[in-house]
DNA sequence: ATAATCCCCACTATACACATAGGAATAGGA
DNA sequence: TCCTATTCCTATGTGTATAGTGGGGATTAT
């Protein structure tokens, strides 16, 4: 039951790109350095972030990617249905899917479970994120690194 | 971010021998039949519940597994210790293992997630399980399927 | 002895994480 | 206007962990 990396990245991106959305749009390669992540593969947790409304990206020279929203309008909660999926945890969570539906007794528990996941995340916005991530920033003088 | 089978089939493993235990020995053959899953699938799993002490097995014909301990007694947190493993949920929630550790700030959030979820499991036992699935098989009239 | 059963080892399949390669669009200068 | 560097975008390949399969040996009741 591990977090994946795309919910890991894609949040810590977001983070990135709150943190300088002052400036121009940010390219791909200077989050990935700053993050220290593979840029290829955060280019693909880009794709999914922008289809799904959370940032828009800029082609070509001087372009990259910036929030398409405000960071206190964004809970994690929005950002894990698109980077988890719908089916997060167990795939009967919410619906009959499976054939053993009727007669589970584990099913109310993981339900349990999830739900007690989504609701830390659904009270914590991208902007409580970069309040904490400028406090640190101040207390170790260190810029960038999140 | 989905549970792994071994901690799914584990549970219902564990059910399906507490639903049982006034009997002789369950064979791995008669679980993996009644709960649906591959036998020798199910038997590397149970290696590991005997291992940690969860059940006890008795080798040779009319043989199999029994629990070692009252269902009251085994709340799922211990289980999911032993089947996902300390690192669950992301590997830095509870120590320095990370080089970022000290700017993180999604660990935090992390951790509230990993508690929230824990949380759940420590209040639900073997018991509480067993005595749904009983209630289910009383409306059912259904003896076996869980 | 025989059948039933646990137990150990090695193999295959599938999904995720990550890398590589190249193409398409755009800004800025010659 | 045309060229070129920069950047996003798409597709495909590779490594690794989880999930599942299979054969056979060890142990024990009958
Ligand atoms: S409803 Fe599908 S395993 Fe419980
Ligand atoms: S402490 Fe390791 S990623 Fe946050």
């Amino acid at each position: 039951m591990k977090l994946t990396t795309k919910m890991r990245y894609g949040t810590r991106a977001l983070v990135d790109l709150a943190l300088h959305q002052d400036q121009q749009p940010v390219p791909s390669g200077e989050i990935a350095e700053r993050q220290q992540m593979p840029v290829k593969y955060l280019e693909s947790i880009l794709v999914l972030l922008r289809n799904a409304g959370f940032v828009r990206t800029t082609r070509g020279a001087m372009g990259g990617y910036s929030l398409a929203h405000d960071p206190a309008d964004i809970s994690l909660a929005e950002l894990f249905d698109v980077l988890e999926g719908p089916d997060a945890l167990v795939a009967c969570t919410d619906g009959p899917d499976c054939d053993r539906y009727d007669g589970c007794v584990t099913r109310e528990v993981w339900a349990r479970m999830y739900a007690a996941s989504r609701e830390v995340l659904e009270e914590t916005t991208l902007a409580d994120l970069v309040s904490r991530a400028r406090e640190k920033q101040h207390a170790s003088g260190n810029m960038y690194h999140i």
